[in-house]
DNA sequence: ATGAAAGCGCTAACAA
DNA sequence: TTGTTAGCGCTTTCAT
């Protein structure tokens, strides 16, 4: 059996309550606490932290659920996130849902029934229902990237209009005005966002809105390729298109590739996040991108305050960083 | 308070111990199940994981350890093992230690005291005495991609020899004799094993070894960048490269757009992973793949098997996955 | 098949 | 400051 409290107890000679004090950082006399720490290497003694979290109902373990880990906007955050966490002592457990509603809820409830003491989510829908257990139990949730619907929570997002907006606007400078849009999938929250964002572009420049230069995406690689080869056979006037996420902007990038179309000669071309892709390619890609580092410290900096009581509960902070925009050399000047 | 089992017995009129038999999939009479069914229902019961450990000695939570998150290799390695260990019911505790071996050691420790029940793990050096403590509580430990000199347990690999040494014969065949390598760094296991598949190759081939033909990076993009450069400018009589990892991959088609080095007109070209990359390359990076999922899935499995005593934890295993070879346009004939 | 009771390792209230 | 004691919610003998 391993190492308890007991056995440091018994082998100082002091009673549990002095042991456990001086384990949470509490009042115990020098000659003692020397004792102790002797005993606890000697014994190679290590808290039980389910024993612990018995008694004070706290897990020190933080859920995270996203959409898909393998893309890297996701992992950027999450990494960031996992380092902050574990220096303040946290574990994480890590869901990823394959951005399925469905098993977004099955990870919610996983992850209420392990009894983790907070969530960060990175939600695949707009609907938060499924949130409720962690709600009533008053345990904090932050919510990245996206906003939900029907409950308020904290939040660390990003322009995603400004940043779209700005981004268009600097394709209409160049000259385009017949500018595509491959846009996220209908009712994602930052889709929309970024949608509306291009929509404003063209409004603010005068220019006419075409819905035929607005295809959806689904926010993946098969979708961006396909959106593309649907954008440029639709519409032979277009003389520039904007993709609006990583995933996609891949996709639309091999298609262009395999479909022989120059960029920016024929096309120009701004996309999304992932500046070392954007350099990779040929000629270096202009993208917007957005700062997952930020996004991941802020929303693990805002889950500690909740979660050390720092913040009340009851208050919940809308955080909304800067995107940049990184030129490379693919709008050309008409 | 939350709902406990002392709750659903009291409404059903039943023992403690019956409740918890039904919990676990004990002998229950039909009519005594119908009714703790509908008491759970009622109340929301919901088991705590963590009283549950406390007694079993068990947390149901395996630790995962990776180098790096963002590491698309990574990524989708922990993608899968996490849906299928979520899947059995484990819960996973993620760790990124940016390959760090200090920052390993934390990690094990800070698992160990978290008391998962098992450990996968990609280790950022080769020696495992910072393991011995799972060792010694008999709790098993997949390695995935590399090897430990120091211990013995269960680890999934991929063929690095046989896939890089199957690769550099391809430039041979080609026509070329001068052929680079940007090899990963000194002491890692992949490293050396895809390293000597190059050696091999060229010895197959009867053509000479070249010292100075062969670069050290430290698989970063940053580092595939300055290890192309230098090939380049040390080696004028270079008509081939090989690049042993996705970092590094990208690292060197960023230099070489950079440079302005035409591919394959200069330098004919392979890489290594993300096919997906390869794709969106002009023209189409001919590259070595690796089967993520596939490790993912073994690795999980074979923990598995352990953690319920499908096999004993004396027999260790060692997989060996083969990898494919993608071809795109970037090896020209000479 | 079911119930009573002990106890996993820890914290917290209280007393000393 | 330190020790005693009573659980946290569950599983697990051992009876019945």
């Amino acid at each position: 059996m391993a190492v308890t409290i007991k056995d440091i107890a018994k082998k100082t000679g002091l009673g549990l309550a002095t042991v456990s004090s001086y384990l949470n950082g509490g009042n115990v006399r020098e000659k003692n606490k020397a004792k102790i720490e002797a005993a606890i290497e000697e014994l190679h003694f290590e808290v039980n932290e389910m024993a612990r979290g018995l008694k004070t109902n706290r897990t020190k373990t933080i859920g995270i659920i996203i959409p898909e880990l393998n893309n890297i906007f996701c992992a950027e955050i999450i990494t960031e996130v996992e380092d902050i966490l574990r220096g303040r002592g946290y574990a994480t457990m890590l869901c990823d849902c394959r951005t399925d509603e469905r098993r977004e809820e099955e990870a919610v409830d996983f992850l209420n029934k392990r009894r983790v003491d907070g969530l960060l989510l990175m939600p695949s829908g707009n609907l938060g229902r499924h949130l409720y257990p962690f709600v009533k139990k008053n345990k904090p949730i932050v919510l990245i990237d996206r906003r939900l619907k029907d409950i308020q929570c904290d939040s660390v997002l990003v322009d995603n209009l400004g940043a779209v907006r700005d981004a268009v606007l600097r394709l209409v400078r160049a000259g385009h005005e017949n500018i595509g849009m491959i846009a996220g999938p209908e009712g994602v929250f930052t889709a929309e966002e970024r949608l509306e964002g291009y929509r404003e572009a063209l409004a603010d420049a005068g220019l006419r809105q075409q819905e035929e230069l607005i295809v959806r995406g689904d926010y993946t690689i098969a979708g961006g390729a396909a959106s593309f080869r649907a954008l440029l056979e639709q519409n032979p006037q277009m003389t520039a298109v904007l993709v609006s996420n990583y995933e996609m902007t891949m996709g639309a990038v091999i298609e262009a590739n395999e479909m022989a179309v120059a960029i920016p000669e024929q096309i120009s071309f701004i996309g999304f996040d992932n500046l070392e892709f954007a350099r990779a390619c040929v000629p270096k890609l202009s993208i917007v991108t957005q700062p997952t580092k930020e996004i991941g410290r802020r929303a693990a900096e805002l889950l500690l305050q909740k979660l050390e009581g720092e913040m009340p509960l009851e208050e919940t902070v809308d955080i909304k960083l800067e995107t940049d925009f990184v030129n490379g050399r693919t709008i050309k000047k008409r």
